[in-house]
DNA sequence: CTTCCTGCAAAGCATTTGCATCCAT
DNA sequence: ATGGATGCAAATGCTTTGCAGGAAG
């Protein structure tokens, strides 16, 4: 049986990144929650364990599993800090609750009918689309 | 009949913003193009006319404009400068060209069905929702 | 007259970069 | 061996803030 660290792993090379251990450190982490983190809260958690990442690898690290697709950036707080996230790589989109911040994938997506005829309204041919969703989550309704 | 800039000053008031020629500036500035702005290309552009506008009161005004809703903020290059657009007071989306990063707004949307149902799956209670549908427009097709 | 606005310079803060050293392949 | 990865500290660059003087109601 493969552990979680040796699936990580194989996520890396998959994606022709080199394998070291600060990557596998900021990749657990990320996997570690399903909130999303930024940089500085990373590297917090790394420092408080046994890791001497510096916080350059880890802003060097997350940019390049963004680059690869593993992670998604969303500004929350906009202008402030970055927050990352490990995300599915098929297309997906974003729920946010306003309060609690939480995040959650939207997976069946069937809106490329309604974003090719929004495009070609306007002579554009769409590429891509990006939908975030605010609104409060369960828990957040039921707590008060 | 009203001057643009009188329509300007309108707006301001309407949103019980006080009016000053810095504000009326900057406004003109977002008015008078389609596209986009960053804080110190505006900036920028004042100074080559005869004003003296401070870059902190760009930024103070911009956050003013964007706090009632008059402007949108898209960050094109994440983690980079900020982009600027006046934007329509209703409901709407984007349209972003990949190629020279015009900003068209797409009016009509009826996603609050889709929406609504995608939030319930997921348990969450919808209130907002914002799409960027990225693309190639006709000029740059053209163009190439 | 009083409150808010503004310009300037300085501070703040997230992120990037230079470089000597170290590690993965 | 050798090219890439890393830690540290310094640099960068966008944005905010403190403050004295100025404008709007």
């Amino acid at each position: 049986m493969a552990t979680a660290s040796q699936d990580l792993a194989e996520l890396l090379q998959r994606h022709g990144i080199r394998v070291t251990t600060n990557r596998l450190l900021v990749l657990q982490e990320l996997a570690r929650e399903p909130d999303d983190a930024t940089a500085q809260e990373i590297w917090g958690r790394l420092r408080e364990g046994r890791a001497t990442t510096g916080l350059a690898t880890v802003y060097r690290t997350l940019g390049l599993l963004y680059d690869a697709g593993l992670v998604d950036t969303l500004s929350h707080h906009a202008g402030g800090e970055q927050c990352y996230r490990l995300c599915s790589e098929t297309h997906h989109h974003h729920l946010v609750c306003d309060r609690c911040h939480r995040v959650v994938e939207v997976d069946r997506c069937d809106l490329e009918g309604w974003v090719n005829k929004a495009a070609k309204r306007h002579g554009f041919i769409a590429t891509d689309h990006r939908v975030e969703i605010t609104g409060v989550c369960a828990d957040c309704r039921r707590s008060h």
